[in-house]
DNA sequence: AAAAAGTGTTGCTTTTAGGTTACATCCATG
DNA sequence: CATGGATGTAACCTAAAAGCAACACTTTTT
């Protein structure tokens, strides 16, 4: 059971069963409806709330960034890798002003606008 | 100007303003609906998606770890370090082109040429 | 065996996220 | 001056999220 390419749905039912627990009393541990519970795990909630991941983590005692990594939401690794290499092409900005800084920025958005 | 303890929406106007950015600019850019812009700075938007969370980060160059913890879904981004250089202020010029790029600093030029 | 309690499942309703459209105002250009 | 464009705001409308109540079925309890 590799529950790194399960969906949202099939993990939550995986972690519930694991522990014997009954829909109704996950739902009631998460203090959310059990229909709910069962929408979540039939695939019939596509995006539940955070709120809702966060109360059903507390319940499955499940980390909850799994779940919200389950649903779509963050990266599974954090990923370090940023946009420090873009900014370096940018030639020049060093000593703009704040308002020079605000006409660059409004180019910016003006040229990517004019893209498509 | 305590970032740290700002909401989401004044995060939002806040990072918005900093570029010169109008509602709908952005809202055009994060491909979401003006209104929408609006009603999350003005906190009418209690709990926005993650996914709209998303393209606003995007169109903020902003990280969205930070929209999210603004948003109290995810418990404060690591904060890597204070990102206030001058380099770093430059935003949306990730996934620009070459040519675009060229546009940009060709622009950076005549500005400080006007400068006098 | 029958009542009781627990299980998953399915309509119905309420709430909220989000978009579309229209409005008022300010500012720039003819 | 007036006319057009850009900005922020507010009024409706739709779709999705989430809860409530009832259903059919199984297991337990008396």
């Amino acid at each position: 059971m590799d529950i790194g390419k399960m969906s949202l749905g099939e993990y939550i039912q995986y972690l519930r069963k694991e522990k014997g627990l009954s829909m109704r009393q996950v739902a009631e541990l998460a203090k959310i409806s059990h229909t709910e519970v069962k929408r979540i795990e039939g695939g019939v909630r596509k995006q539940p709330s955070p709120q809702v991941l966060r109360f059903l983590a507390s319940a499955l005692s499940t980390p909850y960034e799994d779940l919200m990594a389950a649903a779509g939401y963050i990266d599974e690794a954090p990923t370090e890798e940023e946009n420090s290499t873009t900014a370096a092409r940018i030639n020049g900005a060093e000593d703009l002003t704040e308002d020079e800084l605000a006409q660059v920025n409004q180019y910016i958005a003006f040229i990517k606008n004019q893209r498509k």
